[in-house]
Formats: C-alpha cells, sequence, structure tokens
DNA sequence: GTCTATACGCAGATAGAC
DNA sequence: GTCTATCTGCGTATAGAC
C-alpha cells in the first residue's frame, strides 16, 4: 500500500480479481490475466500455482465485500426499519461502486458450487437469521409491525436490490438509459424499496 | 415430433440446448455437446457451422421462453391484480421447471451482450410498457391502486420471482433445503409475492 | 449425409537458464 | 525471483474418404 510499485503478485492477484469478475472462471485464461498484469502466464503460475487456486483467492474475498456489512447491520441494535434503511442503502452503494460483483457471484455459485462452497465453510447464516428473527418477534409483539419469516424478510430485501443490477443489460435495452441515468434510477429506488417493504410489515 | 428417432441435427440441437444452460457459452466446448449428443465434434460443425451459430438459436429461442407469456399476459384485458397473480404464478411455474434458465440468461446478457443483443432486435418492450401504464393510470383513476411507474412494478415482480432462483444455491446451503424443500418454498412464495405487491399498491 | 483424420492454435502447467 | 522455452492436451474447424 506505501510503496508505488506493487509487487508482482499483487499486480496479478489485482489483475485477476478484474478479469475473473469481468468474464467468470471459464471465461478467463491465465494468458489474460498475464496480460493485464503486464506479465507472463509462468508468473501467474509461478504465484499462484494454478488457476483454480487463483480463482478460490479471489472468489472468497469478493464474497466477503459481497456480503460484508451485511452481519454487522443486523447485529447492531437498530429498529428494524433503520436495519432495513440500511442494508438498502449499503447494497445499493456496494453495487454502484462494483457493478460486476452480482453476476460474478450468482454465474459461480451456480456452474462453479463445489468450487465455491468448499471454501467458504466458516460463514454462519443460521445464527445471524435467528437473531434478526427475535427482532421482528420483538417488535411484531409491541404491534410496530406484523410477524413475518426472516429468511423471507431478507430474501425480499435482496432481491430488490440486487436483481436490477442482475438485469441491467435488459433493462438498459428496453428502457434505452445511459449507465449514468442507471445509476440515478437505483439511487432513486433505494427509495422505493424501503417503502414496498416496510409497507408490508405494517399492514 | 412424430417420429422416435430424432434426426441428428435436433439431437445436437437439444444436446446444445442443455449443455448451454448448464455451463454458459465458455464453460461449453463443442466436444461436450457432441458427447451429448452421442455424435462427434465434426458433426456439430457440420450442422451448425460454428459454435457461436448455435449458440445464438440455443439463445433465441431460451429467451423466448424466458419472455414468453409476459407479453400475453399484459396484452390481455384482466385487471392488474389478476395480470400480477399470473405473472408471478407463471414465472415461477416455468422456473421451477428450467431452473438453470434464469442463470443462463442473466450470464449470457452480461458477459456476452454483444452476441446476444445482435440478435433480438424484434422485441418491442417499449409498446408493453406503455399498455400497462395506461391500465395503471386508469385503475389508479378509479381510486383501486395508487399510480405508480409500470416499469417499477413491472422490476419489482420480476425482481422478487427470479432473484430466489439465482441465487438458490447460496439460500439453500444457507437454510439447509433438499431441492424438494426448496421447490416447495417457491411455490408458497408465490401468495407472499403477490401480497407484498399489492400491498404497497393500495396503501 | 456421415464419419475419420487431421490442421492449427491456444489452453494450463512445468523445467531450467539466468 | 524472473523469464524463455517447451510439454501435453484440448479447443474449433475443415478436408476428404465412404
Amino acid at each position: 500500500m506505501s510503496q508505488a510499485n506493487l509487487s508482482t503478485e499483487e499486480v496479478i492477484l489485482q489483475a485477476a480479481k478484474k478479469m475473473f469478475k469481468l468474464r467468470g472462471l471459464d471465461g478467463t485464461t491465465v494468458q489474460d490475466i498475464a496480460t493485464e498484469a503486464g506479465t507472463t502466464k509462468s508468473m501467474v503460475n509461478y504465484y499462484f500455482r494454478s488457476k483454480e487456486k487463483l480463482f478460490a483467492s479471489v472468489f472468497l474475498s469478493e464474497f466477503k465485500v459481497f456480503f460484508g456489512g451485511l452481519a454487522a447491520v443486523i447485529q447492531s441494535d437498530l429498529p428494524l426499519k433503520e436495519k432495513i434503511e440500511k442494508i438498502v442503502d449499503m447494497d445499493t452503494n456496494k453495487f454502484i461502486e462494483f457493478p460486476e460483483l452480482p453476476v460474478f457471484i450468482v454465474n459461480e455459485i451456480n456452474r462453479n458450487s463445489e468450487l465455491v462452497f468448499a471454501h467458504m465453510g466458516d460463514l454462519q447464516p443460521g445464527a445471524l437469521m435467528k437473531q434478526l428473527q427475535q427482532q421482528i418477534d420483538a417488535e411484531a409483539k409491541k404491534g410496530i409491525i406484523k410477524k413475518v419469516k426472516a429468511e423471507d424478510l431478507l430474501l425480499n430485501i435482496q432481491s430488490l436490490t440486487i436483481f436490477p443490477l442482475l438485469a441491467k443489460p435488459l433493462i438498459q435495452n428496453a428502457l434505452e438509459l445511459s449507465d449514468d441515468a442507471y445509476k440515478q434510477k437505483l439511487i432513486k429506488r433505494k427509495k422505493l424499496v424501503v417503502e414496498l417493504l416496510w409497507c408490508f410489515l405494517t399492514t
């Protein structure tokens, strides 16, 4: 970080992240990564032994970006409505910054699931879900919201925020929107998504 | 259709559909298709000239399955609520029958968009959207629903129905659900999605 | 119309010189 | 640690026998 010239290993890793996110595991060759990094295939294999090992490390770190923050918000002691707002806001911002992430993750968990799930055994979604459920039950008892399943709420939030990124080329094509117009649409959409979710919880 | 033994060309086409949907354009080789079809690489290239030409024809027909029906429902003269129910029901059933479709479509429109959009110039989403907007405006004037943008409504419907398919491996892993349990969850979810959407439109 | 043989290039990976 | 040279296999595509 402190030196201007990154080590070759770091340059290769960054190039791999870029190419894998753009074209996926199958669509990226070691040569692509080497060219992007300004080095040779041999160097890539020297530092990372194989394409799959390199991919695994890239995927894991990107997956943490993808779901990083979600756990923190759920574990915080905010009221449910603010948690929803925060998750929607966070996801939207993250995906505006890294638009290739959702397609990358979705593609790889479906196409290379063995490779992917072998390397992420340490995540504990069950505990998070339980905690969120307790909060929902508590707020429902107070009459603030109606009782729903935590897993459904979370799935609805993620569906409404992530899908528009996945379908971006299709929607842009259909509505004839520029990249910037689409970005503005996503930002406006945050409010709409929260309203939609909250409306359902309080009716 | 009437003869038990399909022509070699048809067998290859079916094999290509299967393999492309499972592994995508980049993840499928001509050899894979040939093996699946019980023939040779040469035959594949004989009938379809190239892998990309074969892919283009597969994608187009699958895309029509993906969006077939949507236009018909929007163009029908049902009230909005029934249209929403019908779209949710249709999409869910379709994706239970062909679970690989959403990932396939999403991946290819993002990764191979040039190839994809070059072959689907004849779709007219603008007209459909306009028609749906008119119905929304009409029902809003009657006080049945509140006024919303047709494009937002459609995006919300598709988000809530399609995303759970795209994230299937992740959700199955997190909630520890079998394939059949997941399928049951999707079927139950139809009602929840319609309620969520309709609740927002009438509040 | 079907299949064998084969062309040619690039894939991923390694050996060994410097 | 870096790079050149090279291996082996598979990728798409075609030529030509039957």
